[in-house]
DNA sequence: TGCTACCTGAGAACGGTTCTCATGGTGCGA
DNA sequence: TCGCACCATGAGAACCGTTCTCAGGTAGCA
């Protein structure tokens, strides 16, 4: 069975607290910061255990991968601000289906997508464009 | 400017005679065995180069980068074969606007997205089904 | 409380990618 | 055609994120 540890909690609650994507580095650095003596093993370990159980989503970018909470069970996609990286839940009911639609009609079987969209959110946004305009 | 050099072209026939993704240590170990001598860095950098000028897609699977040849100037999506890497560029319009949409829903600019259907392409789904019949 | 199997953590190992720098070759002007 | 300047190349080291190793620790159960 799968050991209750605090350090396996202290990861858990360190993603639930956080608002945006991290990496794992990150995460750690963070639990460091806090007090929390677990080992960069440990931190990885657990994020891929939450990632498997369905309790955070992951994806990579520029070579490293990166975590998030996420509501267990609910297939969803992220929206994500390229800058601060907050990330937004969304459904995409009408992308699901255009991916089965496309594999169906090449033959293709036991269809998977990839579907993230990225941006900057509204307040990055606001500060891009006053940097911008300076 | 950009030289023309017998490495740089022998990097992107390679990558058009390849018909799906192939990593770049897998180009790499393919041009030494035509006996062409490049370095792993060359093709790092060529295949760099290529994917900027928009010749080349990339994507990254479990920490690899992968590259295709692929239509200059033509944006494009891909449903590929997780069996063998077969590669079938398809066009995504109706996700395009859905994206465009989603991000303007929640106050996000400049959006960009990430679509790949992933699958087992015609040939391999037979094999696959061969093997679990046996 | 005692036992045992699983978890932890420090650091090494690993694998893909990028960097370094001396050497070689391309492109261009004369 | 020749020479020059500068960019590209390539071998190997460096780098970086991730995984593995293994001895020691500890949760969970009886």
């Amino acid at each position: 069975m799968k050991r209750n540890t605090w350090q396996r909690e202290a990861v858990r609650e360190a993603l639930s607290r956080t608002e945006g994507f991290v990496s794992a580095q990150a995460l750690h650095a963070s639990l460091r910061g806090t007090g929390s003596e677990v080992g960069l093993a440990t931190v990885y370990r657990a994020l891929a255990d939450l990632a498997q159980e369905g309790e955070a989503d992951s994806l990579v970018q520029e070579g490293e991968s990166l975590y998030r909470a996420c509501t267990p069970g609910s297939h969803h996609h992220h929206l994500i601000c390229r800058s601060c990286g907050t990330a937004v839940e969304i459904s995409a009911d009408p992308v699901e289906a255009w991916a089965r639609q496309v594999a169906a009609e090449h033959g293709f079987t036991r269809p998977e997508h990839v579907v993230d969209v990225f941006g900057l959110c509204p307040e990055c946004s606001a500060s891009a464009d006053e940097t911008a305009s300076d």
